[in-house]
DNA sequence: AATACATATGAACACATAAACATATGAAGA
DNA sequence: TCTTCATATGTTTATGTGTTCATATGTATT
């Protein structure tokens, strides 16, 4: 069994790859779902909005702490937020996180 | 407009919630992706099985580096190796991380 | 206007991580 | 066995990251 690659084969290789640039924004986003606070975060908005106060509790964590994980999902495009009175009401801003996430549990189920 | 969560419903939420250790491999798993190195190899691995000197090559960068990055995604399961001669060929070891990619990359083009 | 409540922000600290360098392992050929 | 080539591993260093604490912003109520 011969495994040969010569540098032509090489070099289709390095034109087919995505641009430096794409190749980037894809971990960056990646980056944002790498941290179980966010991923909770995530999952308890994929059941309901809610406000900061509610995740706060439900996650049983500092308000500060859920605040600056949400600035990250915001600056992400993951969530969005309304205002309700003195309430944030934040929720996914589109399905593809439920996507993302049920295709990972599928590799990890195995 | 009136927003309300009661504490019953907290609690079906916290119900529903994924167990905190699969959460947990969840962000795992995805912090093998958020690194643009890693991304790279498993991009050009997708295109051909390479030996290590191959990606080194096709990356520009130390053997060191790159090998190092192979056992994390070897520790995650994400690609697997054979040996040939001197040289290990390293390959995908599912075709979960196309579809997570391309799942990926559509929330990114918006 | 003063207060209370909800949320955001800035700084600091403790910890994680990627890359480089040096070195070790392991296979093949002389 | 000695050498060479391919790859892996241990250590160090510089940089990044999540949380906490303290404080600021902003909205509603009185």
């Amino acid at each position: 069994m011969e495994h040969e690659i010569n540098d032509d084969k090489l070099d289709k290789i390095l034109e087919n790859l995505p641009d430096e640039e794409l190749i980037y924004n894809l971990a960056e986003l990646f980056k944002v779902f790498s941290d179980s606070t966010r991923v909770r975060i995530l999952c308890v908005l994929m059941q309901s909005d809610l406000t900061v106060g509610e995740i706060t509790k439900s996650l049983s964590m500092t308000q500060s702490a859920i605040s600056h994980q949400l600035r990250m999902l915001k600056q992400a495009r993951l969530v969005k937020f309304r205002r309700d009175g003195k309430n944030l009401i934040y929720s996914l801003a589109d399905e593809h996180v439920s996507t993302i996430f049920s295709q990972t549990l599928e590799h990890i189920m195995e």
